[in-house]
DNA sequence: CTGAAAGCGCTTACAG
DNA sequence: CTGAAAGCGCTTACAG
């Protein structure tokens, strides 16, 4: 596919240049050379790369190595910025040790996902995944890369799992809420079959089957994006028992949330409570702004790409949990009518 | 970095399994065999292949080859939507024509970039480029591979230049925003040094001096995003002459603008119109919806990646624009006061 | 129709 | 301290 370019410089052309051995080259630039060549002949050696403007032929160095520094980095979608998060943490992390990341991009909307491998279009050492559907894993864990998973199932064939405390996130949720008096909940759920998401649905049945009074009137599922949740959140609020707090999956699925109530006429959080989970930055663009899980998406990333690194080292990182947190905006209220809180905060 | 997996079969492996030469696996693999090797063991070498799981080797092939049908993608930062629609269409252009992408955020928020190059991992054919400030592009146009920038000052040293209609999106909005009688107007700018930036900033200011009485009552810069724009609209809407309409160089922006009125006791659109650039999804999950430019992001990667395969080809795409649309929503109205609006619309 | 051989650019034992 | 040589896995003239 190249052109007529200039041909670009190879090792043997610097080592010509600097009246050394390729040999010599590839120890001065690879750092390898103290004790091993003269200071004088190092310094050539750097010169002359420089002046040739030499960069190393990454191919030729992947076959001679048999490894290539590159890791390959699965998730669902990056025009979601949770997972945005997650890929700007992962790359963070592999730079600060000279290893490179391709992105693969599982195209969850359209269908099985294509292999990631035939175009990732370099040799990989490892794979870091996030939140995959279950099938999605199989193709992954086949390769016999070093595979570590995010947000997900622990334990499922991955070198090494880290997940953010979602059932902490849920839990954090729900006794905010049951605080606040509500009892009756709809739960506006992500459309997707993902550990993440079961794990949510269910906590939240678990932590409202201990309050006495406390029900789920509604489970409504509908794929992530505001206008799915305004579907979803519109058959919740217009069913026969009507919730007094909605309890989203995802931010995207409690704007659409916040559209519904305002289509029929409801305040937020006057009339119906509403949270979401990740906090992206439509949480605090939306009015009023949206109480959230705030999930750690950088630092998701970021954790596992160390653990993949750590696997690649031969250590066996295990499962790391990362803490979460509940963030109380405005969204989230005493329920209307005259029920009195119940317990307090 | 890779352990002790089982050793990947080679192309000599399948070939002693086939009971045929390396060459004839290869021929058949790379679908060259028709008229040159016989059906049968066509199909024996695939069978082969098949039961070995056989994957050729990536930097193998490349270093042979001298091109590795990869791809470079540079764009400012993928946790902002619109470069990630960017991404989107350019990989799903590629993928077509069996080419891989590595994507590179350039750090624009941590300094001057990184190179690219080294952290890419891959030996490139090409560079596909979005929106970078002027010194980005010397790094990337110095390296001597085909590039398609986008979103950039036209015939700036790429192969090609595929560019969304903005001067045409600030058009509209002036126009908008004209018709419906405002009259000062304050520009909240991108505060990033980039052909795109600028040519709204110098499109808004021609449409504005054309009409008699029309003023910019101020420009406040901002990095773009939710917290600084709320920064930025406060002095514009506090300045001693306060504008009727806010015009904002991006949807962040423009979200930041709402909350900044809101803070001030303003309404949208009553008391102040306010408009975006982008519709990304935040512009339907405010309320009001916002009035926007619906800059094409995917179709800008698509294009984009459509003139670099083109560029490979040997062909010269030239300069491509693309077509935007004004989105009416809920954010701009007739400006307060006694004044009656100009022209019709 | 088929196979043996060369070579892409690099790195690393190995010999001096 | 330095260099000549082998070989990573593939593809493509070339010879048969």
């Amino acid at each position: 596919m190249r052109g007529a370019l200039p041909p670009r410089p190879t090792s043997r052309d610097v080592a010509e240049r600097a009246g050394v051995s390729q040999a010599t080259v590839s120890l001065v630039l690879r750092d390898r050379w103290h004790g091993r060549v003269s200071p004088a002949r190092a310094e050539a050696v750097r010169a002359a790369a420089r002046e040739l403007g030499y960069r190393p032929n990454v191919a030729a160095r992947t076959l001679r190595l048999g490894r290539s520094r590159t890791a390959l980095v699965v998730v669902p979608a990056l025009t979601n910025e949770f997972f945005a998060r997650v890929h700007a943490g992962a790359v963070r992390v592999a730079a600060g040790d000279d290893v490179g990341v391709v992105l693969y991009t599982s195209p969850l909307e359209t269908g099985p996902a294509r292999d990631p491998f035939a175009s990732a279009g370099a040799t990989l050492d490892g794979v870091l995944a996030s939140s995959m559907a279950a099938e999605a894993l199989a193709v992954l864990s086949g390769e016999g890369l070093p595979l570590v998973m995010l947000d997900s199932e622990p334990g499922a064939g991955a070198a090494a799992t880290v997940n953010p405390d979602i059932a902490a996130g849920m839990r954090l949720v729900a006794r905010h809420l049951l605080s606040l008096g509500h009892r009756r909940f709809a739960h506006v759920a992500a459309d997707v079959d993902s550990w993440t998401f079961r794990e949510r649905a269910r906590v939240l049945a678990a932590e409202l089957a201990a309050v006495r009074g406390a029900r789920l009137v509604g489970t409504r599922r509908a794929p992530i994006g505001v206008a799915d949740g305004v579907l979803a959140a519109e058959r919740a609020l217009t069913a026969a028992e009507r919730p007094t707090a909605l309890v989203c999956d995802d931010d995207m699925l409690a704007v659409g949330a916040y559209k519904a109530a305002r289509r029929l006429g409801l305040r937020v959080p006057d009339d119906v409570s509403v949270t979401g989970f990740d906090d992206l930055t439509v949480a605090t663009a939306v009015e009023p702004e949206l109480t959230t899980v705030r999930l750690p998406g950088e630092e998701l990333g970021a954790a596992g790409m160390r653990a993949l690194l750590a696997a690649l080292r031969g250590e066996s990182p295990g499962t790391t949990v990362l803490p979460v947190e509940l963030v109380r905006r405005g969204s989230t209220a005493v329920p209307p009518g005259p029920a009195a809180p119940g317990t307090r905060e």
